[in-house]
DNA sequence: CTCCTTTACATACAGCATGTTTGTAACTTG
DNA sequence: CAAGTTACAAACATGCTGTATGTAAAGGAG
């Protein structure tokens, strides 16, 4: 007895997504049940599945929405900044952006188990890891090195990311985060 | 039925262990099931049940003993390093050994999932974190950057590792990302 | 306007995995 | 040698995913 037309149901999508994106965030990926999911949203396990697939794929979607928000910070943070400065400003935007919301922590944790280290990498592949990439080669380092440290600079960040995010609301911290980030790239980036 | 005395026990428990780390690194955690993890160390489930409370349990214990196969190799490489190449040397031998072993990857990638991040974090700020952070401190870093810098590198360090698992027999690539390695410490220690 | 297909769910079911409980035989200790 | 503890085995309970089936409303075709 479907109550929903072809609109609706973009809504009902959407609520499942918001509603799996806090459960994912608060209990993890294997802990969050698609039953309490389902039921937080007023749906039933029917309709989650109806719109997603599979769990991987629910939670693909999660991340991938958490994502587009990120890049789309990086993307307005660095809309006016120079070749020389794009790097640095992403980098800060990006350590900004992915504290800032409270799936962040998880997402970062949960990612590459649930969706599996390939799949994973392809997904932040295509985001704010191909910009690093171009900041870096902007930057004048060596072809052969741009892959390894992009690679070892996303790591550098998130997991400078998940150190902040286990303290909230400490703005010491999160200077000295900005601050150790800013020594990191000083050894890419010419240096102001 | 037990076969075994005290001394076979701990045969058992280590027999276990091994053949639990072998499917950990092949199927991941969720993946893995105990009941094929107890077949093909020859016991039934009772038994690991019995030398390991639960899946997790498991799964620290397997996770504790790669940790401390690399925290020796570690040891072993900054043996005869003075206190200014202490870092260096000890980044490097951590890079090679977290490749070297085939289950490092999924290491890497389940345990922030499997343990939790707060039990994950104890596990291996207890390990090489901690001497990362004295060998930043002798570095002669600002104390209060000392903790977020040693999670920017021990980031950027597992991230290169994974980046190093996925080329695997490519001396180019290992060369690469060595030095890839040495262009964050630059930042962080004084240049040779 | 009617029919017919497709959409958007709800419900019931099957299968597997964890963890717990119960049972039992060997070993150890007094 | 007796009694308690150890080292398992086997059966059971529970929960979760995914699939199969049912169904009512939307929307287009004629």
């Amino acid at each position: 007895m479907p109550r929903a037309s072809a609109a609706d149901a973009a809504e009902t999508a959407r609520r499942v997504l918001e509603t799996a994106t806090a459960h994912f965030a608060e209990h993890g990926y294997a802990a969050a049940s698609i039953d309490e999911i389902a039921h937080a949203a007023g749906v039933t396990r029917g309709a989650v599945y109806h719109h997603y697939d599979s769990k991987p794929r629910l939670f693909a979607a999660v991340a991938a929405a958490q994502q587009h928000q990120i890049a789309e910070a990086i993307i307005a943070a660095t809309a006016d900044s120079s070749d020389d400065t794009a790097l640095r400003d992403g980098s800060h935007a990006f350590l900004d952006a992915i504290t800032h919301g409270v799936a962040s922590r998880i997402l970062l944790i949960d990612g590459p188990a649930a969706l599996g280290w390939e799949q994973w990498r392809r997904l932040d592949a295509e985001g704010p890891e191909q910009e690093l990439r171009t900041g870096l080669r902007e930057a004048g380092i060596a072809p052969a090195l741009v892959d390894p440290l992009a690679s070892a600079l996303s790591g550098a960040m998130n997991e400078l990311a998940l150190w902040l995010a286990a303290r909230p609301d400490d703005a010491a911290a999160r200077r000295h985060a900005h601050r150790a980030l800013d020594t990191l790239l000083d050894a890419v980036t010419p240096q102001p």
